[in-house]
DNA sequence: GTGAACTGATTTTTT
DNA sequence: ATCAGTTCAC
């Protein structure tokens, strides 16, 4: 692909040493980067390669597909495009020895979360022990581990520096102290490219994010400094950029923007509006922006929201007088309550062919899990006590006795009867889940449980159900497959291509982009503009909006409840 | 251990 | 508006 380059471009190629580009979305900060190092490349000893650093599988996925546009074979080889995670746990496997003593090992989130439930005392000092004792390190571990194999260890460093002569940064103004720790040592050694938009900075509410991350660069090295500013590659209208830039800016009047859409709902009609504006979206992008299989994100702010606009998508509504059939729609969702809710049911599934008192006190077992795994999220005396009772529950049962709690009660007087399951996985799954349901102690799993179409994975899980059916005649083992289906399913859905409807909080869209967006606003939850922990113009919030509204090539529809915040104004 | 009444939140993540 | 956690009387 041959690009003409104006001046700015050209001289960010020429430039020599460290170098700080900014711009805003679409600007093509990504293009520039690459044809840096497709410059650089022609320059690389023999072993030496260019590392590219993002955030997220999604974001390295996008960069690769944009390495295919435009560097030729030879020259993507040259070139490893990462995730920090990726390239510190590869570190770490390798040099851990240093370390600890041993070969590194790691403890993934989710395993990390098990243990965490079931550890008595204080989590972050175990952990801290694991890597130190045993060279077990938990995820977030890692890049700690290895920011200070590069402070303390000059040889690995020099290694690393000699190995990649020039490291390229994504969005630099969101890296941890971590990160930084690790892109300082970098910075003493070799050549270093960091791409920064100071407004996507959405991070910040997390104490290891310094929103003066940029700041700090400056002060330390001085880098050569590059501002692609307004440029839009992305959409060639640029009146989406225009609009969301107005937003974060509080400038009145909003630019009229033919793509940008606005809808405002009574609260008594806001499932119909979103499924609506959702079927709206698709048929314009179509019919006007003539795309044939458009990719459409559905954004808020919240992950319980989210799941609020799954459920909405998947029934049928009414809306002036025309009937609104299902939307098709994945879901991007961290579900492990869902999961663990999943595998009661999954256990339910299980009776038919297990002795009563060990099917019902498998399930309490599982009930008491779902709670540990509450607490270990969000500690509650609740969740705590819950997690108990429950196990007392299973042991009373195990020893034949009566439990004491009300739920272990109703599920043993249904042990006798058990279920009659007829081999169909999506009934026998709902008749197993309508249990949770008549229990009222239960009704939190039953929702929680209802996620689990949430991953798609009805599919994946469907099968798998009907294969244990068709092997075994019964549904023994499906707790664990539940659960193993689950974690697979998770990891797929971040790196899937986006197409069709995706639903997903605006965080995750980050470094995504889609063919239209639909941003919904919640009436209580899910609010756009967050009044109670910012003051107006509520900064944080409108440079959230931008992000989301960014992440549309062609088409942004919003939907807003009456009578909220608007956009831009004056709010004193 | 249960249920009614009360209180407070109602956001955000990487593999 | 709604839900979840805590507190307290039984």
């Amino acid at each position: 692909m041959k690009i003409e380059l104006d001046q700015t471009r050209k001289d960010i190629i020429s430039t020599q040493g460290h170098l700080l580009v900014t711009g805003g979305p679409g600007s093509g900060k990504t293009t520039i980067a690459l044809l840096k190092a497709q410059e650089r490349c022609r320059a690389l000893l023999p072993g030496q390669e260019i590392l590219f650093l993002s955030f997220s599988r999604a974001a390295v996925r996008q960069i690769l597909v944009r390495c295919k546009d435009i560097l030729r074979p030879a020259e993507r080889r040259l070139i490893q495009v990462k995730t920090y995670h990726l390239f510190c746990l590869e570190a770490l496997a390798a040099h851990g020895r240093l370390l600890c003593g041993r070969q590194a090992r790691f403890m993934y989130p989710g395993d990390e979360r098990l243990a965490k439930s079931q550890f008595d005392g204080a989590w972050e000092d175990e952990r801290l022990r694991l890597s130190v004792d045993e060279g077990l390190f938990c995820f977030d571990l890692v890049a700690p581990a290895i920011a200070t194999l590069f402070e303390q260890c000059e040889a690995v460093r020099k290694l690393y520096a000699g190995k990649y002569p020039l490291v390229i940064v994504d969005e630099f103004q969101d890296t941890d102290d971590d990160q930084w720790r690790i892109i300082q040592k970098f910075l003493e050694s070799t050549e270093v490219f960091c791409l920064a938009d100071p407004e996507q900075r959405i991070f910040e509410y997390r104490e290891n994010v310094d929103p003066r991350r940029i700041e700090a660069l400056r002060y330390l090295i001085r880098p050569a400094e590059f501002d692609l500013g307004g440029d839009n590659h992305r959409s060639p209208t640029a009146g989406i950029r225009q609009f969301a830039d107005a937003v974060l800016e509080n400038r009145s009047p909003l630019p009229g923007a033919p793509e940008v859409t606005i809808l405002h709902y009574y609260a008594k009609s806001f499932a119909s509006t979103v499924h609506a504006a959702a079927l709206w979206t698709f048929s314009k992008l179509r019919k006007d922006d003539g795309i044939e299989r458009p990719s459409v994100a559905v954004l808020c702010r919240s992950n319980s929201f989210v799941a609020q606009l799954s459920a909405i998508l998947a029934e049928e509504h009414q809306f002036k007088n025309q009937t609104l059939p299902p939307v098709e729609h994945d879901v991007l969702w961290d579900a492990d309550l869902s999961a663990a809710a999943a595998q009661v049911v999954g256990s339910l599934l299980e009776w038919p062919g297990k002795e009563a008192s060990r099917a019902v006190s498998d399930t309490l077992r599982l009930i008491a899990h779902y709670y540990r795994i509450k607490n270990a999220e969000t500690p509650s005396n609740a969740a705590r006590e819950n997690a108990r009772k429950f196990d007392e529950a299973a042991e009373a049962i195990e020893g034949g006795k009566a439990p004491k709690i009300k739920a272990a009660k109703e599920l043993a007087a249904l042990a006798p009867d058990g279920f009659a399951f007829a081999g169909d996985p999506v009934d026998d799954w709902r008749k197993a889940r309508r249990v949770l349901q008549e229990i009222k102690a239960l009704n939190e799993l039953f929702r929680e449980a209802r996620m689990v179409r949430m991953f798609r994975a009805t599919d994946a899980l469907g099968s798998s159900l009907s294969e244990l059916w068709l092997s075994q005649g019964n549904y023994a083992g499906a707790s664990d497959l539940v659960k193993r289906i689950l974690d697979r399913e998770r990891l797929l859905a971040a790196d899937r291509d986006p197409q069709g409807c995706v639903l997903m909080t605006i965080h995750k869209a980050k470094g995504k982009e889609f063919d239209g967006v639909l941003l919904v606003e919640g009436a209580f939850v899910s609010q756009f503009f967050d009044t109670n922990r910012e003051q107006p113009p509520y900064q944080r919030s409108r440079r959230l909006l931008r992000v989301g509204m960014t992440r549309a090539r062609s088409r942004v529809t919003i939907v807003r409840p009456r009578g909220a915040t608007p956009l831009v104004g004056n709010y004193t």
